[in-house]
DNA sequence: CTCCTGAGTAGGTTTTTCCAACTTAGCATC
DNA sequence: GATGCTAAGTTGGAAAAACCTACTCAGGAG
């Protein structure tokens, strides 16, 4: 991590939050309903102490809450619920996941895929102009929001 | 890094290749046309070793390309230029420099934009239908490719 | 034949991560 | 009312990664 962490471009920024090693993963899970420090350590296999601190860091950012809840017959326990911003992080991570199936394949295919809910009609992630419709790549430029 | 990098997950092993520290900010770069050791050196001030590694990691996995190249009363020297596999990341790069600008904004607003080519039209990412229409990110549903 | 420059390599320190064991709080059981 | 169980962590020490500075190496320039 750099310590200066180069606030003026966004992207760093983001890494801030999700730069560490496990913050990806850790949302990962979250995003396919894992709520528990539990979940996270044992699906994860990631040591106590860095899932402590990265779910404090996300907490902090505002891509999770820590809310307690209390299951019958047992004291109060904390859930990590994922926010609406953390939510919106599942474009980021559909980004990966599709570079991954396309540059580095398994031979027996991708094992999760992205649809419509309800239907089977694939989705990808993708540039998309002002109306909603896709922009292929070469159409599109990043420049100085000047 | 996870040594054991959960193989069946495609997100994973994206990380493999841009999970650790420097890679998605030395990706960033080669999108804003950084080609050179010490351009990447410079901009932003990873020490060299650690970029040696990076880069190394990122031609193996196809991101980059090392190519020689040659200026005029200059030995010959090394270029690494971005691959189709590299291009397409700028979908990812976009997906984290949308969500920090919009939820870790500044003030001032965002340094840099994504547009139409030639345009002013913006573009953002999202998830789109094989009819390349965006799908509302509560209509998409990550599901077991079964 | 000495200097300069780009592209790294090398050595030692600091920071992160890893691993395993330990703690804590309350319910439940004996 | 002591003991055990479980979720959610904390702690301490070893290993790995990153950091920083200085140095090397190759070839053209002066």
């Amino acid at each position: 991590m750099p310590k200066t962490l180069d606030p003026v471009c966004s992207i760093a920024r983001s890494l801030g939050v999700l730069g560490e090693r496990w913050a990806f993963l850790i949302l990962r899970e979250a995003l396919l309903g894992a709520t528990r420090f539990a979940e996270f350590r044992d699906r994860l296999s990631v040591a106590p102490d860095v899932l402590t601190d990265r779910l404090a860091t996300l907490v902090e950012y505002g891509v999770l809450t820590r809310e307690p809840y209390q299951e019958p017959g047992a004291r109060t326990r904390y859930a990590y619920l994922l926010t609406p911003a953390g939510e919106e992080l599942r474009v980021a991570l559909g980004a990966l996941m599709q570079w991954g199936d396309r540059h580095l394949p398994r031979p027996e295919g991708p094992s999760m895929v992205a649809r419509v809910r309800g239907t089977d009609r694939p989705v990808h992630v993708a540039f998309v102009d002002d109306r909603g419709r896709e922009v292929p790549l070469a159409g599109v430029a990043t420049v100085p929001a000047a």
